[in-house]
DNA sequence: CGGCTGATCGTG
DNA sequence: ACGATCAGCCGA
């Protein structure tokens, strides 16, 4: 079950191409109860300053979204509604502010469902299906806040399963409706 | 299953 | 003040 770390190269790239292309790998975290894999199933792209859904839109480079415009690869994870983490990662060479929020994922091995059903306290169903939930269940906290993905030997993705562009399907972003008109574009990417 | 609501806090 | 959300509760 060894797989090839994805390379800087897989994250260089527009948020919209990384978005489609990081469904069907592998996300790796080294919990406190063991090593975590999950297979990326759903993932909205944030396409940087231009992109009225992003937290970047208009060039806000502040303290919070300095991840987003750090090197492809990089991990961006914020607290939302006070009690919640969503984990996204950037696109692209440094200075540009796309990324990707990991929406879902699913176990991809017998080992991580055990530690994922742990982690999740007695949800059995819905065990990692939403930004809230995979961080839970996979123990993605702020301390795994921009991180490089591409060095780091606990927190990075690998090659994972095969996946055809027949089967990517595309939505709208979920809960972005001040976003207006971006509040429409299908920049959401699910298997 | 679909819709509604309260919880909760770092950021700007 | 305000969310790139979730769980629990409700009614059908």
């Amino acid at each position: 079950m060894k797989e090839k770390r994805l390379p800087r190269e897989f994250f260089m790239t527009d948020g919209l191409t990384l978005g489609k292309e990081l469904l069907g790998k592998i996300m790796v975290h080294r919990t406190t109860l063991g090593l975590v894999r999950a297979v990326i199933t759903e993932t909205e792209s944030y396409m940087g300053e231009t992109d009225k859904g992003s937290h970047t839109y208009g060039g806000r480079r502040t303290e919070r979204t300095e991840p987003m415009y750090h090197i492809g690869g990089t991990s961006y994870v914020y607290l939302i509604y006070g009690m919640y983490c969503c984990m996204n990662i950037a696109a692209g060479p440094e200075g540009i502010a796309q990324a990707v929020l990991i929406r879902s994922a699913r176990p991809a091995d017998e080992a991580s469902e055990q530690i994922m059903l742990a982690l999740r306290k007695g949800q059995k169903k819905h065990l990692a299906d939403g930004p809230g939930k995979l961080c839970m269940a996979m123990e993605i906290s702020r301390a795994q806040n921009d991180v490089d993905m591409v060095k780091s030997s606990d927190f990075y993705v690998t090659e994972g399963i095969p996946v055809s562009p027949k089967e990517i399907k595309c939505g709208k972003r979920i809960n972005i409706d001040y976003a207006e008109e971006a509040a429409d574009y299908l920049w959401r990417f699910y298997l």
